[in-house]
DNA sequence: TACCAATTAATTTGATCAAATTATTTAGCT
DNA sequence: AGCTAAATAATTTGATCAAATTAATTGGTA
């Protein structure tokens, strides 16, 4: 334990870090992970990537089998249709609180980060799309300041992860097209009933190209 | 390690009893917990209970502070609005698929629920008036067959457990009127809509009741 | 070759311990 | 007395290890 000045526990890092590998698409779903595997990887003691699955296993990212076996967990139909249910009640509802509270420079942030993924789709970098995505997300939802909505909305997040990035790898970056235009202008002038609609229809054609993989 | 022939692992069982500590009202809002008490209160070792506190930290059933000690949220109106929202939207839609997949068995089941409700409140039995309202509800929602709905709700619930102790606490049982025996009704003659109805009023008069308690 | 039992390897699980961090108490000073 | 600083106690944190469980492999038999 020869940590000189480390400020936050080690297993809130690698809850991070484990919750980000879901996140970007590092990790497959279907994928079985062992505690040995992830503690070599990250560079840890088998302790805190322990806590760390726990709680990542508590959000849904991850599920442990019967057999104790911690994998990722594989998207159904059924689960596709609660998770849209619940992003279309939870996520206009914090984009609407977001951008009442939208300072200009968080406008600014997030159209960089529209400016990113648009980089990210020519270049075909698809964890570069998926990261950026999710900055560009996020960064409204946090400015709502609503915890509660925030984590729901990210325990959602963890489960389709996996499930974009087989999208990615399916159709491409090149045919996403992006509602994040929409949003950003709705900010800047101050037209939330346009921040909300173009967040709804980003989550349908979203769910939309996870079902296309699905049913297959 | 003498465990002659215990199925699940300890951190789960573990999980399971801290987890009814918070819904079931043994743990009062803003109570510090520490990890050796719980582990010697429960008779356990140290390892799993870190395990199960990470993850109910992870549903909001408990919160590290930034000291690192663990304690019961106390609820904010904020977090009220934002829990209402949510349950409003999804424990009726569980309430309709549950309501149509209910065997009669169930049926039955639930109207035992409710006497026992019922006497719970009679004998101002708070423990026993929580644990058969959640089973209550629960027994709905486990025959919707959704997971994640389900988890979310469960997650709401372990929010709102320590107020509903304060709650009965300050106004005690009697005022409780239940919206349960219209349920029932609904759901053996197939009403789905009166089901659905029962259960939006009962949750908006729960909620109600800890506003009360909060804005004193 | 195909199939099944037995052995071996890999992994999880939970206890224990030292180090680090935080909370509490005591002592000293003005 | 009142306040600050040092010392003590309590608690968390992460590594390590033995036991248990599960997966993989080997060997034997029909």
């Amino acid at each position: 334990m020869n940590k000189i000045v480390g400020k936050k526990p080690e297993h809130e890092t690698i809850y991070v870090q484990i919750k980000e590998m879901v996140l970007f698409g590092e990790v497959v779903p279907g994928q079985p992970l062992t505690i040995h595997g992830l503690a070599e990887k990250i560079g840890a003691g088998v302790t805190p990537v322990r806590e760390a699955i726990r709680r990542l296993t508590a959000e849904g990212g991850l599920a442990t089998l019967e057999n104790r076996r911690v994998v990722v967990p594989t998207m159904t139909m059924h689960w596709l249709e609660q998770i849209e249910l619940v992003r279309l009640t939870v996520e206009p509802e914090l984009a609407v609180m977001g951008a009442e509270k939208c300072s200009l420079g968080k406008v600014l942030e997030l159209e960089r980060l529209d400016a990113l993924i648009d980089e990210a789709i020519r270049k075909g970098d698809i964890r570069g799309y998926l990261e950026a995505n999710y900055r560009f997300h996020f960064t409204i939802y946090d400015a709502a300041d609503a915890l509660i909505l925030r984590r729901i909305t990210e325990s959602l997040w963890v489960r389709i992860g996996p499930s974009l990035r087989v999208v990615c790898g399916r159709f491409g970056t090149t045919n996403l097209t992006d509602q994040h235009r929409e949003a950003t202008k709705g900010l800047r002038d101050g037209d939330v009933g346009k921040v909300k609609q173009a967040l709804q229809e980003d989550i349908r054609q979203g769910m939309e190209f996870i079902r296309q993989t699905i049913e297959n």
